[in-house]
DNA sequence: GCAAAGCAAACATCAGACCATTAGACTGTT
DNA sequence: AACAGTCTAATGGTCTGATGTTTGCTTTGC
């Protein structure tokens, strides 16, 4: 094994034997080297990989540190590889999607508060079929994602929203104006949110799974 | 934005532009250093960071490589992180998994052919009570595996192999043993396989939900 | 035609220098 | 005492250039 994977196994090792925890400071780059024998240079190679997935945060001036750890922070890195499929793999993405939001969804309508209610009733505001698609995809991006975090789950919140990375996204709501579904779509969101408010978990899952059904179904004829 | 995240951006534009597809390879480190204007080390903490994701593929000797960019790919870097979790967010995960996994079970019952289902029951041969959590995890993770592999998404089973780390799995099992379940999971395994067979899909959504939440329901005393 | 040797290209690693940023100590003012 | 500004040591960011190691291809010799 090259000297900068070992570096990155033994940096790993460090944070699963408890050597080093959550929002611990790393020794000094220089330091570091020296005690994994091997040179700087070949450490940041390692320690920019380890950055990258989030498991490191370098501070210029300051230091380096474990992240929190938080499932939350998988996103990124996995937002990252999603963002390069943009073709048939989508369809794959949806099916996931499928399997996921309904039940997320019904979990939601167990666990959600008022409070959150309001917030996602707000996403709805001053949108509508005349909206610019920029907008629409923000919305839809917060809508789901709020349902997704009302289940109370960060491994769950952090799959879903990795699997919805907004140019994907993007892509969608285009071919949606185009095809003038955004009304259905919309009042599906309302209805959504109706069945959230009353705690009706089935109807929930029921409303989430064909609204997700729907643009899948779009999807797959539009390839 | 350091140099080398800009060169990190820059590589996935050139992935996502087309410019570069899956299997072409980079010009050399020296070409490109000089064409992103940077220096070679920088440029090396980025493609290591890539590599780490499974982005690239670096053949000392040779040259670096797009690699097939394949969903599967994901899994090792979701596992990476997945293992740095061993606690609390175990919970999180199954809940996860107890949401996917029945559905990738139905859809599986959908699609498995004979020969998937043979396979499937030869990682029930010389396994009972007395053999080593080694080998419970080790039939185990086949187990599940076959039965996502045979819902023929590979999002899907990315993901769900990742939320399989197999030292979490090895945890479980340790306890498992200890609580003599072992006979009864095996059993539930095996129902599991017949449902496949007669291609019952409600039947193996239930069976798989109540396998799993029973693990999940043991995990939930233990911790 | 084929196998061995040689070569050039490409990645792997290192050492050392200098720049840029930060946190914290220090200092002076109010 | 409280605050704001300044200074400094520590630390990461970047670059240069040299050397080692591996690989794929070409050349050579039979």
């Amino acid at each position: 094994m090259a000297v900068t994977d070992e570096a990155i196994t033994k940096i790993k090792d460090m944070i699963i034997s408890g050597e080093l925890a959550a929002g611990d400071r790393l020794p000094p780059e220089k330091e570091l080297s020296e005690k994994l024998g091997l040179s700087r240079s070949s450490l940041r190679e390692a320690v920019k990989a380890l950055e990258i997935i989030r498991v490191l945060d370098v501070r210029r001036g300051d230091g380096t540190y474990v992240t929190s750890l938080e499932p939350k922070l998988l996103t990124e890195a996995m937002t990252f590889i999603v963002d390069l499929h943009q073709d048939e793999t989508i369809l794959e993405i949806f099916e996931v999607r499928r399997m996921l939001e309904p039940a997320a969804a019904a979990t939601a309508a167990r666990l959600i508060t008022a409070e959150q209610i309001a917030t996602l009733r707000a996403t709805m505001d001053n949108i509508d079929e005349q909206t610019s698609v920029e907008s629409l995809v923000e919305h839809d991006l917060v809508f789901h994602g709020l349902i997704t975090a009302a289940a109370n789950n960060s491994y769950l919140e952090s799959v879903l929203d990795s699997l919805s990375s907004s140019t994907v996204r993007a892509r969608i709501w285009r071919g949606l104006t185009q095809e003038k579904a955004v009304d259905r779509t919309l009042s599906e969101h309302a209805a959504i949110i109706e069945a959230l408010e009353r705690g009706d978990i089935e109807l929930t899952r029921a409303l989430v799974t064909v609204h997700i059904s729907g643009v899948e179904h779009w999807l797959r004829q539009a390839l």
